[in-house]
DNA sequence: GGCAAGCTGATTGTCGACAATCTACTTTTG
DNA sequence: CAAAAGTAGATTGTCGACAATCAGCTTGCC
């Protein structure tokens, strides 16, 4: 009869604050894409979106701005995110430093069974998603996410809160973003097996070069991207 | 008659928002050590001290938040950030990979203007500092201390609002308290040259190498200081 | 006498209203 | 007719008060 009373579900519920639970809704709107990335947020009506007064929208909008998905100005208010072609490119630079980091921790430190662990989540990838074609490959989540397990696998408690408490969700919305890419999953695929190969022979040297290249190629791959959707506006009847 | 009316100094003011204005004021509290690392924050009290009320002193500390100066916990309160010695070592290493990277872009991208610039900081500190034996070398700020103009020099500005904008006050912070380390400073001067030698010379590999190095000397410099502590507190007697 | 339960005081979370500021439109002027 | 100034509306910033929650103490029970 005690089964789940007392216990509020201490992982899912952090508190029961509206601020909190409202700084949640809106950060998976904007990852999701449901608010258009540019577009501008105004607090009087999210504040009667979500049946709340303005106080704990704030707060909620500020915590947003940490996680680098709200750009605001004073007096003017907050706007969704929306990178330039060289500041995406940066972030990726950033990303290529860190994780690389965080790879060759995980090499070093990540317990066997944490190894095998991760093996099962990327056979379940394998499973799942291979049907899907790649569609919803990048949708995974948390700890349903590679690069989020090997970032927690490093051991540096202050790189993971960087990385998967601010950092994340911001890429998390421009991995989606550019999710349609038709070959990409597959070749991510096989890079993840690869360094995962190298954290299971303990070899930092060779996780953290491969783990480099691999976010290396993904940032080639938006360059890609951008290069098409430019080419496309600049001469709309070249291939159409 | 219109020297400085229309033009309300744009890079001191930030907007005359109460919050921004007592944010930078808390801020500067805690680096400098006013408010003891540990304390608890009073909301009431602190909007008493600045003649505030609580909503705008309430943004101020999630900013705070934000900057890792202020540790906050649902129906609890902010608490000034008390880093354990693993969390700084694990900072120190976030700092290695990071500033490594900036030094590298730096020598690759700064204009021979910035490098000249630079060069004129660092004799400015070796005139000034040389006296003070040290005391005070650790106490530059922004576009004095030597490492910030390296960050803003590496063009990334992703990269530069992370380390300057979000990180570079805590470390200030204990910068400042170890900054009573005797010969130190002097070796962190020469080290700083040698960088820079590096960064004139175009060498981008070599800058990263030093500069990852530089922060590591320091890295174990803290270590020592921690171990010191240590010693001193489990055998009170031994050397007193 | 020690420990647990209830209570008191203070603190944090939330709300609605008022003031300062900005954006966009209208009006006026060259 | 175009551009600039003025104005109206809405939005953001700020405030004081009330409700929910937590820390420490007193009280009662074993």
């Amino acid at each position: 009869m005690l089964d789940a009373l007392e216990v509020p579900r201490l992982d899912q519920v952090d508190s029961g604050t509206l601020s909190e639970h409202v700084f949640r809704r809106i950060q998976a709107a904007i990852v999701k894409g449901d608010i258009a990335p540019g577009s501008k947020i105004s607090e009087p009506e999210l504040a009667r979106t979500y049946g709340i007064s303005r106080g704990p929208l704030r707060e909620a909008i500020h915590r947003l701005e940490g996680q680098k998905l709200l750009v605001r100005v004073p007096h003017v208010g907050a706007r969704v995110v929306s990178l330039s072609h060289a500041e995406l490119i940066e972030l990726y630079e950033i990303r290529e430093s860190l994780e690389g980091m965080a790879c060759r921790l995980a090499a070093e430190r990540m317990s066997e069974a944490e190894i095998q662990d991760l093996r099962k989540v990327l056979s379940t990838h394998e499973r799942d998603e291979a049907f899907q074609a790649g569609v919803g490959y990048y949708q995974q989540e948390g700890d349903f996410d590679f690069h989020y397990r090997i970032i927690q696998g490093s051991g540096n408690r202050t790189l993971a809160k960087l990385l998967c408490d601010e950092l994340y969700q911001l890429v998390r919305m421009y991995r989606i973003q550019f999710s349609a890419t038709p070959n990409r999953p597959r070749q991510a695929f096989a890079e993840h097996h690869r360094i995962l190969d190298a954290i299971a022979d303990r070899d930092g040297e060779l996780a953290e070069l491969l783990m480099r290249r691999h976010i290396c190629a993904s940032k080639r791959n938006i360059e890609r991207h951008y290069l098409a959707a430019q080419q496309q506006t600049s001469q709309p009847r070249g291939e159409a």
